[in-house]
DNA sequence: AGTGTAGCAA
DNA sequence: ACGTTGCTACACTG
């Protein structure tokens, strides 16, 4: 044990100092949850668990105001206010924080937490164990030796004074021993306890010295000349009372054994969720660079050495050593892709033999052999995110044949909403596995030496592939995984790998037009302001628009007050103020101009762009695409309408066609809650939100104006996303009465539909995940929470992922359907683009009635619902014109 | 490099 | 505090 080392922590000292030192405004979840005390207390335990590689932890924390000291002096401590509602609802956090650590909290009723890492201290002595202790409290200083170091914050978080027996020398001029001696004398305004009139920090020191120790002192108070030493012998109660406060207590009570603080690894799984709700993505990095210092690096690496043979596979060998692969194979594939296309750089290959076959695919003829081996359909293989590889063979000419599994999407379905689902990730999350890996990158290229991390991570795959095969058998969603997700992979590849084809000529025409609106607008702006200044700077424009025009304070946003669209457009109704006109005109164009400027750059030599299709960001099931985000290209105003008029058909192709579902969530509601109103409205075939609002206000269909169906249709939008009366008064312009009057009279009609959304979040509480109709979960702990912001948080997400991700589902499902009618039919028309609820496809010459009647079909019919799903299709030579 | 604001889509 | 799911650009901060 002569190695060991202790770290102790002041849970709440630590805290409190994290609490005034970080602004709450900055250190908050989305949700509004202050997070600045667990921040900044996690924050420096991952530096002191990196710098100082403890191999036993505890952190102490005071349970009640009521200790011994408080009962011999009723004072002590008697100035601190209450701490604010902010602060102690995060210690809770931190303990659980402490918890997923797997590191040991201590509390003793009637002690505070120095007296706890005291009595650990001296316990610890016969470990012969070195100790750090990290306390913002100085009273700490009286344990320091040379076997106990105490780590004070100097100042905010990050910075911690390291109080050896020689620097407490150095600071004070005295021995740590005589430190509580020094501090009587003292006293402590913040525990209350009052000092020496005329002796401050300088003159206690002194005396110490002087004397020894206090008891020295008080055998020779009389010695003590001066006025000073009137007011010593008048204070001596006080400072003896103040020294009995201030020694620590070391033998607490305590039944934990030192032993049992030892640091084990900790529970991964429960830290990436719980980071994840707290928002820490920094700190989450940080950890995993900090592991616990008891050699657990080495034991859960998968390598060979420890796993399979590794074989470097050559040249004519390829092709019989492929042959020869018995059952399935897990590949790990080290390539580059994006944007479309891709490259193999080499694959391992571990099958049911046991050995894991590398093939460098540098190598021409073993290339060939492992290219026609990848495109083979009869063979089954495993892959980690098999959409970039796919995407190299589609570069080839070729296309990825056989996926069995896909562990990246599969861990996706077991537990979405992560951040990440790279191999290294899910490796550690699902299998507690810690995989070498050179580049923090997910995607892994092959350099020279990387042979055995390659063969690593297909042992890796191989080991997921069975554990979430597993899992997603028991959830019962093992369907939506080879049915549904692991299917579309290639579909998305294709859509990539096709890209869409773009006017540069209209685009750059775009540009120019809308920069010299800009510049108008700027100009203009800057006349009025009378001096030039950055229209882009949110800063500036609160200083222009609340300081010199002293305009009425908008919404309050962590950085002052909002210049958002909305707060604007206000001003300008309240104010008239011209300069408002010109910031929104520029906003306008400005938002309009990046969107055409982020897309010239991308376009390839025959003008088209590729985006990427992501299958495991949206925790609802959707997907999403960068690079560029195709899926939020501007449609509501004109301007924006002629960048769609940009995107073309491309050269060999007649047009294109886009298909897409009205009202898909609305139906999906309507099918879900079985509202008998509803799905009539649906069936009548009726305008849904006019029939909807001749129900809702009694009246005949033809009597129903705009504003109300205006406002049926944003309250019937907004049920699927947990609005509340005060958001509907908000969007639109009620007073809340009013909107919770229209929202009673809805639910009077349409009674299915609370009693589905009441029984949607009761269900979800009950199991701890919503489901869509096709089983696929999304988990949702906070619905538990104590917590009511976050707690409600959940709850409107339980609303709307049943529905969103129900409609994710159906998309994808008739996607497949229609990759499937297109092959079948050996057409030459191709699916190009998906944006939630619309598909784009591009069609040969002769293929235009085929195609729309594949599409309908395919779309009509990727669900059962109890109402029809109803598809619209257009077609024309830009993506503008052929919408609908 | 990371955070916050703003704004676009479904 | 008050409507979900995403992505990107820019300004500002350390």
């Amino acid at each position: 044990m002569a190695n060991s080392r202790l770290l102790l922590l002041d849970g709440h000292s630590l805290a409190y100092r994290a609490f005034y030192a970080l602004p709450p405004e900055n250190f908050s979840t989305t949700t509004g949850q202050p997070t600045n005390a667990v921040f900044g207390f996690t924050s420096m335990l991952i530096n002191v668990l990196r710098d100082e590689q403890p191999t036993h932890v505890a952190v102490a924390f005071d349970v009640s105001r009521t200790t011994f000291r408080t009962e011999s002096f009723p004072a002590y401590k008697a100035n601190r206010a209450s701490s604010p509602a902010e602060f102690a609802g995060q210690v809770e956090l931190i303990e659980e924080v402490l918890r997923a650590l797997g590191i040991t909290v201590l509390s003793v009723p009637g002690f505070e937490a120095d007296d706890v890492i005291a009595t650990l201290v001296r316990r610890s002595a016969d470990h012969s164990m070195s100790v750090d202790v990290v306390t913002g409290d100085r009273d700490a200083f009286q344990l320091v030796d040379g076997r106990v170091t105490v780590l004070y914050p100097k100042k905010g978080v990050s910075d911690l004074a390291r109080m050896t027996p020689d620097a407490v020398q150095e600071k004070y001029g005295l021995t740590p021993a005589q430190y509580p001696d020094y501090a009587a004398l003292r006293g402590d305004p913040s525990d209350n306890l009052p000092g020496i009139p005329g002796v401050g920090e300088k003159t206690a020191a002194k005396w110490i010295r002087e004397y020894g120790s206090l008891a020295d002192l008080v055998d020779r108070v009389g010695e003590v000349g001066g006025k000073v030493g009137d007011a010593l012998r008048a204070a001596l109660p006080q400072v003896l009372v103040n020294r009995r406060l201030t020694q620590l207590v070391d033998d607490v009570p305590l039944d934990v054994d030192i032993e049992a603080c030892r640091l084990e690894a900790w529970d991964r799984a429960a830290v990436d969720r719980l980071f994840d709700t707290l928002q820490f993505r920094a700190l989450r990095e940080r950890l995993d660079k900090v592991r616990p210092s008891n050699g657990d690096e080495d034991d859960a690496v998968a390598v060979p050495g420890s796993g399979p043979e590794v074989l470097a596979v050559a040249g004519a060998e390829a092709q019989s050593w492929l042959a020869g692969i018995e059952g399935p194979s897990a590949v790990a594939v080290a390539g580059r892709w994006g944007g479309g296309r891709g490259t193999i750089e080499a694959i391992a290959v571990l099958d049911g033999r046991g050995v894991v076959g590398l093939i460098d695919l540098g190598d021409e003829v073993a290339a060939a052999a492992a290219v026609d081996w990848l495109a083979d359909p009869l063979v089954p293989k495993d892959l980690h995110d098999a959409k970039g590889p796919a995407l190299a063979l589609l570069a080839a000419g070729r296309e990825l044949g056989g996926l069995r599994i896909d562990t990246a999407l599969a861990a996706y379905l077991d537990a979405p909403g992560h951040r990440g689902y790279g191999l290294v990730d899910v490796a550690e999350r699902v299998l507690g596995l810690s995989l070498r890996t050179d580049d923090s990158a997910d995607q892994l290229l092959f350099e020279g030496g990387s042979h055995d991390e390659l063969a690593g991570h297909a042992v890796a795959i191989r080991d997921l592939a069975a554990t979430l095969q597993e899992r997603l058998t028991t959830q019962g969603t093992l369907s939506l995984l080879t049915d549904l997700e692991v299917p579309l992979v290639a579909v998305l590849a294709r859509m990539e790998h096709a890209g869409i084809a773009v006017d540069l000529a209209g685009l750059h025409a775009l540009s120019d037009e809308f920069g010299a609106d800009m510049r108008a607008a700027e100009q203009e702006a800057q006349a009025l302001v009378g001096r030039p200044f950055n229209l882009g700077s949110p800063k500036q424009l609160q200083e222009i628009l609340f300081g010199e025009r002293n305009l009425p304070k908008t919404k309050k946003i962590k950085t002052g007050y909002t210049t958002d669209a909305e707060a604007l457009q206000q001003l300008f109704a309240q104010t008239g103020d011209p300069l408002l006109e010109q910031l929104l005109a520029w906003r306008d164009r400005s938002r309009l101009r990046q969107t055409v400027d982020g897309l010239t750059p991308l376009a390839d030599a025959e003008h088209r762009v590729h985006t990427t299709f992501n299958q495991m960001v949206a925790a609802t099931g959707r997907l999403s695409s960068t690079d560029p985000n195709l899926q939020n290209i501007p449609v509501r105003t004109d301007a924006g309408r002629r960048i769609r008029g940009c995107f073309v058909v491309g050269a060999g192709y007649d047009t294109l066609l886009t298909a897409d579902y009205s009202q898909i969530e609305m139906r999906i509601m309507a099918h879900l809650s079985e509202d008998a109103g509803l799905i009539d409205a649906f069936r009548s075939g009726e305008d849904l939100h006019t029939t909807v609002a001749s129900r809702v206000f009694g009246v005949d269909a033809t009597q129903v104006d705009a504003e109300m169906r205006r406002r049926i249709k944003a309250m019937s939008y907004g049920l699927a996303y947990g609005l509340s009366a005060y958001g509907l008064s908000q969007q639109l312009d009620i007073s809340p009465d009013e909107a919770r009057g229209l929202m009673d009279d809805y639910f009077t009609r349409f009674g299915g539909v609370r009693d589905y959304l009441a029984e949607v979040v009761e269900r979800a509480r009950a199991q701890g995940f919503t489901e869509t109709m096709m089983g696929r979960r999304r988990f949702l702990p906070d619905l538990t929470s104590e917590n009511r912001q976050r707690r409600e948080m959940a709850e409107r997400m339980a609303l709307n992922a049943p529905i969103q991700g129900t409609a994710a589902d159906i998309v994808k499902v008739s996607m497949l359907a229609v990759q499937a009618g297109l092959a079948a039919q050996g057409m030459g028309s191709r699916l190009l683009l998906q944006v939630h609820d619309e598909l784009v496809l591009e069609v040969v010459p002769g293929e235009r009635e085929a195609a729309e009647a594949l599409v309908r079909r395919a779309m009509a019919q990727a669900a059962d619902l109890s109402v029809p799903l109803d598809v619209s299709v257009g077609f024309g030579p830009t993506w503008q014109e052929a919408a609908h």
